[in-house]
DNA sequence: CGATGAATGGAATTTTTATTCCATTTTCAT
DNA sequence: ATGAAAATGGAATAAAAATTCCATTCATCG
């Protein structure tokens, strides 16, 4: 009475999991969410493993399977060592295969873009000067309000540091342009400034950021080189640079700097109230 | 007296197999030769099915694996896995010793933001499924206009993707919620939506999906697993899963991604004009 | 052509892993 | 609140797999 489908293939697995997911009792559900997250380790582990990483008991995945159609844990793991062969190659070999999948395929240009990021990620460590970096920490978290101006390209990371600090409640506002209403007289003394741009210089970005430092406000600039417009106004640089694939560059270590900022910030802040 | 040297790694362990089997007894070269060339099913398959394929005893297989270094059958597998499986499993841990040890500064925080970047763009790379993304270049390249949505941490890679778009001239909407205004109608029969979101799910994304795929439009969906509701409207998922750091994800895997669906979507656009 | 030591096959044993069962707790409708 | 049904945890049991052991075979050398 209890298999209704046993699904053959990781489509139709998924499938199912999709759909019954939602009316499940909650550790069977907690099985679900891991299993979703972490398919490629159901044919390589044991029942104790997987329930352990879902934060269940063994029989509570056990249970998990039949209710999937299954009828247990060991059908469900087959099905799964069956179709391993294919997932098995290791990161290199596997980039390989994506590029080797036609010269402007999708998957070939996500192969670029992902040893781009790969590339762009490493500069980033190796580059970055801790000193400016711990400053810049510094002077943000003690600031009574920060200000967050990025457009274009740069926009991205404006609007995700303002996330960042939202859920940090840490006091933000970000200068997103919308309305073209001036924004400057939001900008009081003793606030800080992060202003964010890459080449080709967005003018409204520096404007703001120069208006900013006129008023004496310190301005921490992300920013692609040390000679970027807003070194000019004396802001605390930091310098990233994206490793780019044909005319397009992502975003990877930029994103990966401002969550660090912003996760820092956050932290200081934190120890300052205690 | 058995152990000399036990390979921890794939290329280790190649080498030491190279290395020895030229003077191994039949059986166990038999063993040796079945190996090499069904690396890939050690991880998955036990001592009796990998005897067999060799065409010996298990028994004779367990020399083997001794001959090799390890101390039996269970502990070669075991190295398979571990290679085969991600390597986030003691992130937790490492970043409770940089709590611990005092190494919170903002510099050892990007480090571990690099880091995880790395490995979510790794485990991208080895987990997309190049079929689905192709299908979904092809639905957007041909759309005749594209909304894209996507709220709180996605909104980052919304924008991204509307910059992205702007710059190929390629038609496209953002829907950024400005004015609550309701943004339903821009929608026409035939458009193409992306629905970018991850848990916890916002319902704004998911209803603007849902509205759109009662219109019979096809809806390409970033989100971060095969489980997530966008799923249950049919639409062709991309899951991206970020490895975390501590409560907070970066976003280097997923805006990887973006980028790479929009520069094919504008290739595939061009191609189509010539 | 035997004697000796390495190699082998297969069964016995041990260990690990999956699965089931049931007492207890939780949830929900009444 | 109260009882019925569903869900859960944990231990008991069954099944499967790994590992060892030893009698037998095979190759080698005097």
């Amino acid at each position: 009475m209890t298999e209704q489908t046993a699904p053959v293939s990781l489509e139709e697995f998924n499938h199912r999991l999709a759909e019954i997911s939602e009316a499940m009792p909650k550790r069977l559900r907690q099985c679900a969410e891991f299993v979703a997250q972490n398919t490629d380790r159901i044919a390589v582990s044991t029942v104790a493993e997987l329930s352990a990483g879902a934060g269940v008991q063994p029989s509570a995945f056990m249970r998990f399977c039949q209710l999937l159609g299954f009828s247990g844990f060991s059908e469900m793991q087959k099905m799964f060592r069956e179709t391993y062969a294919q997932k098995w190659p290791d990161y290199a070999t596997r980039l390989e295969n994506l590029r080797a999948s036609g010269a402007d395929s999708p998957s070939a240009l996500l192969a670029e873009f992902v040893e781009a990021g790969r590339l762009s990620l490493e500069n980033l460590a190796s580059s970055i000067d801790a000193g400016l970096l711990e400053e810049a920490v510094n002077v943000l978290a003690a600031a009574p309000m920060i200000h967050i101006v990025g457009f274009r390209r740069a926009f991205p990371v404006a609007s995700y540091l303002s996330y960042a600090f939202e859920k940090m409640d840490i006091p933000a506002v970000l200068h997103d342009g919308v309305g073209k209403l001036n924004p400057r007289h939001a900008i009081r003394k003793g606030d800080v400034m992060i202003a964010i741009t890459f080449a080709p210089y967005s003018q409204e970005t520096i404007d703001l950021a120069a208006y900013a430092r006129g008023l004496g406000n310190p301005v921490v600039a992300i920013t692609d080189t040390m000679t970027s417009p807003l070194r000019r106004i004396d802001a605390l640089t930091l310098a990233v640079s994206e490793v780019d694939v044909g005319a397009f560059r992502a975003l990877s270590a930029t994103l990966s700097l401002a969550i660090s900022l912003a996760v820092a910030i956050g932290a200081k802040r934190d120890q300052a109230v205690q």
